[in-house]
DNA sequence: TTTAGTTCGTCTGACGACTAAACAAATTAG
DNA sequence: CTAATTTGTTTAGTCGTCAGACGAACTAAA
């Protein structure tokens, strides 16, 4: 059955055939190689159908046929598989002092990864627009230089983006109501491809939905561990998008009244127990805590090498935090009952001394215990998550049924 | 363009027929009495179309023509309006005391709506099944008595209901995996109707979405007021399921580690801090806490009789306990991002004292004071909420495009 | 009263997409 | 070499929508 988005949304035959496109197209994704007889008899289309929506696929060059079975009783079968070659979505990943930039081809293989520095607070979001444009742009191009088209452009932000692509609150970028999809639009030279502009916790969920350890999973939480703490949430297939598009702002609900004071100005919030800000002072307290947006991966370098070394004080401390994010992350599953929960960012060095204190929590909150609850476990996608879910979201859009055309 | 479910789930002609019948059916439900060529103009259907999924609907009585407009240029349309009449969806909400049964017709009018007691902890699971299931034949026989056929049966349970219907957990109920859908359609007689079992709290925020102040609201979260504290959540139009099909157990989530002790072991839950049982020991402190489970009502009346009279106790005992609710209601607003909270239950007859608090700790714990956030009122549906709840997902079915057959 | 203009809803023919069934092609088993 | 098997195409048919034409019914104005 076909399910709405909204009101008057009344389908038509063009409706169908987008939608047994969308249908073959992830059947092959998910099954390569396999034959046309195959994808008839799993999907229920009839054989005549599904030959008709092959050769159209293959006209789009985003099938191709690759030789033929061999020693089995009957006619061979023409095998098919995905031909991502002729297409690539882009993502890009702005963060407070780097930017990272994927290409990934419709099969799902990484044909770029590129990092560069970029000084996140020091520039205007009119300059910082104009660094991501000129890394999108070069991005592009090396993407059409190896014969590939570009089927989109993602730029994931660490802040509030309404449903626009404008980047309503940014504290790490000191940015507010900047339209950044227009800029970059503008600066791209309305390009012919869609550009968005997402959380980066929504794309990062999105990577981990489709290229993570779990992937497949229709119940996903994945929790940011940069300066501060989001989450990307996934629920019953669909990425959760609220009233004005800023679920999952995790970071500042209250752990525990009588914590320590957070920087927004009240105490005892998620951030200010378990974000890494606290975790490394808490465990390097020698260490000078120099303004919030210096890159931290020095000092989580040092904790990693405490807590390898057993030392007293930096176990204790992890598991402390560990016990306070277990807090959050019972939050999360009371509150949306997900299957997984991924921990992100920076939590993923630190997962083997967090893990532990995390499930405690999590198993002493239970209402059941025999009942189980969501598994929680560290990404296995580096810290390029973001980048990766932008182009993972230009993808879903064609696996939706919005193909290229030819 | 159509959205699919899940994996290999091909369209064709019947759901692009049925999508279609729904869409005029969802239009003439918004917008009755309403033309034809009104309905092409809005929905941007063909005119002949609508002509054919119009004379379908009236086929199966689920349209009727009404008249003509006049003294218009042109030639006078005919009307179209739902007609309710021939059929009815029914509604069963199970408490700790008593039963609450509802129908509702096509067009949204109560045609039913009883309430009788019952012994929920003092009887066997299958004495209670047989109890619902005889209230429910009851009500069958009476809306067919009146001539409508039934569409559908739903009942409402305080406890996690699995998607086959399977009671796994409600203490209230001191019920423990009890198959209470397969229990009802057995004692049904196999009826020729869906038989389902649902959270109450997920009926709950049906009904408010399709009944409410806030009818219409895409994001929409509802909090029982009963013995314990439940959300119901929608997010973007659908209700959120969950893994397990357990969301919106926000009653243990932690709000004050020093609070005080919750019947679950720990301290400071959500429902200890606010639950009604709180908030009636902590304004007539001099009560006997006579065991959970006896009607609260009386001792609700007290309190807003104190309240009323401005009993200086009563009034800062409501306004703490707003404060400690406002703070589980922040952290839902924080998660998911809803545009409105409705409370529902014996928060509603309190409402008057506990939504300022409750607003001022929304409004403090704001990331941007300007950025909005949601809306905290109280239900204007009754205490058989989730009754109607249950009659509305009949009808969401309906409307969703499983239509009656004539 | 007549005529023009407007709007409604149906009718007609065409088109696009799917289905069922027959069929041709290619291979293995014996 | 024949029978069995499996693949994928072809053919005829069905169904729902679309575009445009058309008749019907009404108002407004000459």
């Amino acid at each position: 059955m076909i399910t709405m988005q909204r009101g008057p949304q009344p389908a038509d035959f063009a409706d169908v055939r987008a939608t047994n496109l969308a249908v073959v197209l992830r059947y092959v994704r998910g099954n390569a190689p396999c034959s046309r007889a195959e994808i008839a008899a799993a999907t229920g289309l009839n054989k005549a159908t599904v030959s008709s929506l092959v050769a159209d696929l293959i006209d789009r060059r985003l099938l191709r046929e690759t030789g033929l079975t061999e020693h089995r009783i009957g006619r061979p079968a023409t095998m098919l598989m995905l031909d991502g070659s002729p297409y690539a979505a882009i993502g890009i990943e702005v963060n407070a002092d780097y930017l990272t930039a994927v290409a990934v081809d419709l099969a799902g293989t990484q044909v770029l990864s590129w990092r560069r520095s970029f000084a996140g607070l020091g520039a205007s979001p009119a300059q910082a627009a104009t660094a991501i444009a000129a890394l999108g742009r070069r991005a592009v191009n090396r993407v059409v230089k190896d014969g590939r088209r570009v089927l989109g452009l993602t730029v994931g932000v660490p802040g509030l983006v309404d449903s626009a692509g404008v980047v309503t609150l940014a504290p790490n970028l000191g940015w507010r109501d900047v339209n950044l999809r227009g800029a970059l639009i503008r600066a791209l030279g309305d390009p012919d491809f869609p550009v968005g502009v997402d959380n980066d916790a929504n794309l990062a969920v999105l990577a981990e939905s489709r290229y993570g350890a779990h992937a497949g999973t229709r119940n996903l939480v994945y929790l940011t561990g940069e300066v501060g703490i989001g989450a990307g949430i996934i629920v019953d297939g669909r990425l959760l998008r609220g009233h004005r598009g800023f679920p999952g702002e995790i970071g500042h609900i209250t752990i525990d009244p009588g914590g320590p004071a957070c920087r927004c100005g009240r105490r005892g919030c998620l951030e200010a127990v378990a974000g890494i800000a606290a975790i490394v002072s808490r465990v390097i307290p020698e260490a000078t805590s120099d303004g919030e947006l210096t890159d931290l991966q020095p000092e989580i370098d040092e904790v990693v090498r405490r807590a390898r070394a057993a030392d007293p004080a930096a176990l204790q401390a992890l598991t402390e935090v560990g016990h306070g994010l277990g807090q959050g992350v019972s939050i999360v599953a009371d509150l949306l009952d997900p299957e997984v929960i991924v921990l992100g960012g920076y939590f993923v060095p630190l997962a083997p001394w967090l893990l532990p204190a995390v499930e405690t929590e999590l198993a002493s909150r239970r209402i059941a215990p025999d009942l189980g609850g969501p598994q929680v476990s560290a990404s296995i996608l580096d810290h390029g998550a973001a980048a990766t879910g932008g182009a993972a979201t230009v993808l879903d859009h064609v696996d939706e049924g919005h193909l290229p055309t030819p």
